[in-house]
DNA sequence: TGGGCATAATAATACGTATGATAAATTGTT
DNA sequence: AACAATTTATCATACGTATTATTATGCCCA
């Protein structure tokens, strides 16, 4: 069994809240008992109980992270920047994975929130459409900060991408490389990010001149066989498609593959952009342009926030309010290279 | 602030140990004491705080999990199978990073094991050469299970990958092919994967009458950067290396970017094996022929062995000293099709 | 010599839950 | 009607720590 201060306390013939007290250099402890108290700490091998400590003062000194997946290279990201900001405060990091189900997000909420954890970062699943199991945690004032996949229903803060900028500014690219008939590769329609960049992809069009047509629309969630045969329904019923904006560097790298595939040269005759800057990116052949992320810096500021809400360093009734967007950046890499 | 059993209890007008037991279903208690505890528990809302619990009955129903890194992609795939187990028993997932750093790991060991977790997963880091805190572990009787990065040194349950055996198979499937000149990118000296894969790659060229020339080994840790610079030295220094096998397949992928940008045809003039079969795999041209590992059974079956650890449910006795191996297989694509 | 005052330590209680020991209420037996 | 046996609920305590309120020790000055 584990050392305790009961146990420092016998053996040095002192109370335990003596003992508590040196630890912690509290001013009305005499300073040799402080000393001996450290000594016979050292000597036993003691380390304290953070989970009792945490009962005590109502504080856990963990956080909890709901992702819909660990293993997904954006995500994993996002958790390292995360478990940076924590380990530098001796906070410890829970995580869950909700595998995309609404059902999952709220057991993993009701769990965490249960007094297992100070705060929560969540980026919430493809299937969440309703809010309560979030908004029962402000009623439990619990912080809680949403990151990448956010939404506007809610009052909270938010770290996310540039989704809006990002896209706009990849289909501005095509535009300035000399596409004229530019198709998508858009996300899961629910999704706030998906949404955005799609409205990016739309309003590039327009304040250049080009329109917005529907079948050069397709949605291919994030299932890289959905986004071949959206490549292959596009190119076949418009073989004159000069440019893809894909939602992300999977689906992007997904469409060039397949693009190949069907003889069509990229980027002579196609060219594609992606979203993220992901490794594949400097691997598929060409290289794919695209619009770099910083997951590690959006699970970061993420983890920032909340470190701040938990400790009230700010005020959170004026930043909960607030998004945060991560600055996003063109890539120009040898798939729009014409 | 979240409801209690002693607010129940109050509510009520019995008390909070009839609650306690009403709400585990205990034979003393009365059928219809359990339903009114049941109703108020649900209208109050009320949630067992783990936490306390746990201090309790000594338990905190959580796991450790210490990985070098998150977002490499092995090991968030087994981040996402330990994850899975612990989510079917109610147990949660606290995971670090040591970011290869020894003393990280220390910290994270040492943190853990004061009443944080009930178990401990660990892949070790680069720079682990002494194992003093994880003996310290056991003498604690916390349970830990050692994956992937695994060492001799420690007498604990431990699962791998086929290392040896999978290294092997992939240099016999070059000779096979025809390569009489194979070169290797390895790993981490002081990493028992790379060195068991170095093994197999001398004894697969040992037992087919190849000779084993050092001028023919690079080490390139797990760097890029290093990867292409082995890569250009071998081929200067030996032109006439017609296969290479890397330690894993972003070295392999770096390897073969790098073959094509010297001049060298991918696999006619030298043929590819990698090792691992992450997703890069298939993006690369030629596709990479390479030995699928399986990282997310690697976390699960480590999972599945420490919950066992953690409710007694097999003898640790013999377990402990054993090895799990997940089966590998080569996978054969372009990189090794000439 | 006693009263006021720092100083230093302890006792008591709390956090939320679980459980061994005990008591109260009910039923059964003779 | 007296007592044992059974059912049901409560008391007290524990887990390891933190903290408020209290007490003990010694010191200074009138």
């Amino acid at each position: 069994m584990a050392t305790t201060i009961k146990d420092i306390a016998a053996a040095l013939g002192c109370s335990p809240s003596t003992v508590s007290r040196a630890l912690h250099d509290h001013p009305q402890i005499n300073e040799g008992t402080k000393r001996a108290v450290r000594v016979m700490a050292k000597k036993m091998n003691f380390r304290i109980n953070q989970v009792a400590a945490g009962l005590r003062k109502h504080k856990t000194f963990c956080i909890g992270v709901i992702v819909p997946s660990i293993s997904n290279y954006f995500f994993s990201s996002t958790l390292s920047g995360i478990q940076e900001v924590a380990s530098n405060r001796q906070y410890q990091v829970l995580v869950c994975q909700t595998n995309e189900s609404v059902q999952e997000e709220e057991r993993y909420i009701r769990a965490l929130s249960a007094g297992r954890v100070d705060g929560i970062l969540l980026s919430v699943s493809q299937s969440t459409k309703k809010y309560a199991h979030l908004t029962e945690l402000t009623q439990q004032k619990i912080p809680l900060v949403l990151f990448d996949r956010t939404t506007d229903k809610l009052d909270v803060f938010k770290v996310e991408a540039e989704d809006y900028l990002g896209a706009f500014r990849a289909v501005e690219h095509l535009i300035e490389k000399g596409c004229r008939k530019i198709a998508v590769l858009a996300g899961p329609e629910n999704l706030i990010n998906s949404q955005n960049r799609l409205k990016g992809y739309k309003d590039a069009l327009r304040e250049n001149g080009l329109g917005v047509s529907n079948t050069l629309i397709k949605v291919c969630d994030f299932d890289k066989p959905k986004a071949k045969e959206g490549t292959i329904e596009l190119m076949s019923g418009h073989p004159d498609i000069d440019g893809i904006f894909a939602v992300n560097d999977e689906m992007a790298v997904e469409c060039i593959l397949t693009l190949k595939s069907m003889g069509f040269k990229v980027p002579q005759q196609v060219s594609v952009v992606g979203f993220g800057n992901y490794p594949i990116a400097q691997i598929v052949e060409p290289n794919l342009s695209t619009i770099s992320h910083n997951p590690y810096l959006i699970g970061y500021k993420a983890a920032q926030n909340i470190m701040g809400q938990i400790h009230e360093e700010h005020d959170t009734a004026v930043d909960n309010s607030m998004r945060e967007l991560v600055e996003s950046e063109l890539i120009v890499r040898g798939s729009t290279n014409r």
